[in-house]
DNA sequence: GCATTTTTGAGGTACGTCCCTCATTTTGCG
DNA sequence: CGCAAAATGAGGGACGTACCTCAAAAATGC
């Protein structure tokens, strides 16, 4: 059997309630009692319980999850595992609840943080590009004991308590050894695409992609970032004049999104498996394009452990308990047609219980 | 506030003891009696708090891990991964034993996991080859109850409970594009290693990278595997000799252990940096020879979410629960120099709390 | 309509921890 | 030494579910 906090008491010689203020760090215990509880825990080999710990504060974790209300296949994806996720922790106590915001609106996304410590939130994850206002909002929120947590970028400036996603910087180095070595010894130019909503990953990616390319791959000649703006129109009318017009472009590096735009381009010209093409973030779009051949390599990010990373850091925040860093931490993915992971069926459960439905 | 087992008493015009006997799929219920629980589990969104749920049953979990006794990096490694996440988990009432096993003495691995059942197990994971004595092993351990779970080499003729690890044949395949890709055009020799202590997994990766080969790279001239046995005496000799007699061998595809072997070969020939040398699995040695420029790619699983997932799935597999088929899912990860997960510092905690000894 | 079986209700205890109150003992200080 | 303050003990209710027993009610078969 396990050891209790009984045990503990009898160990040490105390009360269970001087147990108690010990383990809760509560006031009102001597040093020396400290000591005698402390060394009984270790000598015992006792764990809290968690589950009755749990139980026994009876606490509600209603965190807030705010999003740009952008269209972007990627945010979509990000929402539905975040929902997803949070369906799941419904039965550990949380209560996630998604909120949206005009992505070019800082205003908006202000005052809707502002909104948040009277409604019972015990914690915000956002993702969003750091502005002036912004980081008041936030600070605002952190003074009245609200943890936050930034989604995907980062938002370093604004005393957030913890990151969740991965080094840009180091994940566009990454996109830059792929495009060198699969695009070979030979000279060649590289086309390099981005928008410009979530400026700071833009900045970051290409920062570490060019110095990849400046110091390893030397013949390789990168063209300045061309804007998209979010748009597929602009971003076929772009590629495809600079494609016609610049034929030494052999390989395309997408930083940002529109991958169906791009898609689409590829082949219309025909270029389909003739070009190196790496991209971020591995959405349903982009899966497509990578079995069909015209996207090469994708950088991406698990956005089921991205959001399940997300709740525990959350709960674990606004617990003020320790993380479990190699957990947290989401790495850079390579995906290639070869290890395209299969798409795990939803239905997929092993269960054989009957009445599962509240289980 | 969250409803509870009562309020759906309430709702459905039931007893407590009723709605109890629904949700625990106890018998005694009428079918009618039974839908109107359920749909005043629906119609209030009831969902079981499981740490309560846990409490209550006060079910301990203690969980068997059976490794071969190999003194290769990667189970080493492995076992750690899984003690870390064991120790974190105590708090939720599992309790891992790590076993060993002579790595070829089939017979004591049977021996061993036969012992399991009287000593308070509730499931098994295990790691080995596949013989015909395991699968009467296995078989008898699920006849009694114990689910068993394979890890990093499936078991698939054995009826286990379920697999954790990855699809060797498409880690093989992308070993195979990488290959392909990083050495380009120009015909060349690809040397290949491999041991046979987890034979399946050589097997697979093999053929899988043999795929791809003849496939997608015709002028790459894979030759034959060298067979090293996991002697890093015999596998320096292999490639010394190989390399030297072969001036066309311009990659190399480690699909085994010995990586330490190989990197001091390729260090004693001067050879680091001008091969493209491609391992599978991220031990600190082979971290250390991608940071040094000896190997080029890993082909890799993240042991820390392996270990963490065999723990879920064990538990899961216990309680008869279904399992979050996208979270137990193991990554193929391709891991370059510039994609290196930096090193999570295992005290980086970021708790304030004083006394969280038992935390 | 009666006996029998099946279904339901009522109530209680347990799980391990948290958190509260009130009394009692111990300690520190003048 | 005496008094106030600090430390500790004793006890109990709560959290939400599991699981047990026994009695009462309802459905079923004849």
């Amino acid at each position: 059997m396990r050891p209790t906090v009984n045990d503990i008491a009898r160990e040490a010689g105390v009360s269970l309630a001087t147990v108690d203020r010990v383990l809760n760090a509560r006031p009102g215990v001597r040093e020396k009692t400290i000591r005698a509880v402390n060394d009984a825990i270790v000598k015992l080999g006792y764990v809290r319980d968690l589950t009755a710990a749990n139980l026994a504060r009876s606490r509600n974790y209603r965190m807030a999850v705010v999003l740009p209300d952008t269209e972007s296949q990627f945010v979509q994806t990000l929402a539905d595992a975040l929902t997803d996720a949070g369906s799941i922790a419904a039965a550990a106590r949380m209560d996630l609840r998604l909120h949206r915001f005009p992505a070019e609106d800082p205003h908006a996304l202000a005052a809707l943080l502002t909104s948040l410590p009277g409604r019972g939130y015990s914690g915000v994850a956002l993702m969003a590009p750091e502005t002036p206002i912004l980081r008041d909002a936030i600070r605002a929120l952190r003074a009245k004991g609200l943890p936050v947590v930034a989604l995907v970028s980062d938002l370093p400036n604004t005393g957030r308590d913890h990151f969740i996603g991965t080094d840009n910087r180091a994940a566009g180095r990454t996109a830059g050894v792929l495009m060198g070595r699969f695009l070979g010894p030979a000279p060649a130019q590289v086309l390099v695409l981005g928008q410009s909503l979530l400026a700071r990953d833009m900045i970051e990616r290409r920062r570490g992609f060019d110095e990849v390319m400046l110091r390893d791959f030397p013949q390789l000649d990168v063209l300045p970032s061309l804007e998209t703006h979010g748009s597929g129109q602009t971003l076929r009318q772009v590629v495809a004049e600079r494609l016609t017009n610049a034929p030494g472009v052999r390989g395309i590096y997408a930083m940002g999104d529109g991958h169906r735009a791009l898609t689409q381009v590829i082949d219309d010209m025909g270029l389909s498996g003739k070009l190196v093409v790496i991209c971020h973030e591995l959405t349903p779009h982009v899966r497509q394009a990578l079995e069909g051949g015209e996207i090469t390599a994708v950088i991406t990010q698990n956005l089921g452990h991205l959001a399940r990373s997300t709740l525990r850091v959350l709960r674990a925040k606004a617990d003020n308990l320790p993380l479990d860093a190699g957990q947290e931490q989401i790495r850079i993915e390579i995906v290639l047609r070869e290890n395209l992971p299969p798409i795990p069926d939803s239905a997929a459960f092993s269960a054989a219980e009957p009445a599962d439905t509240a289980a």
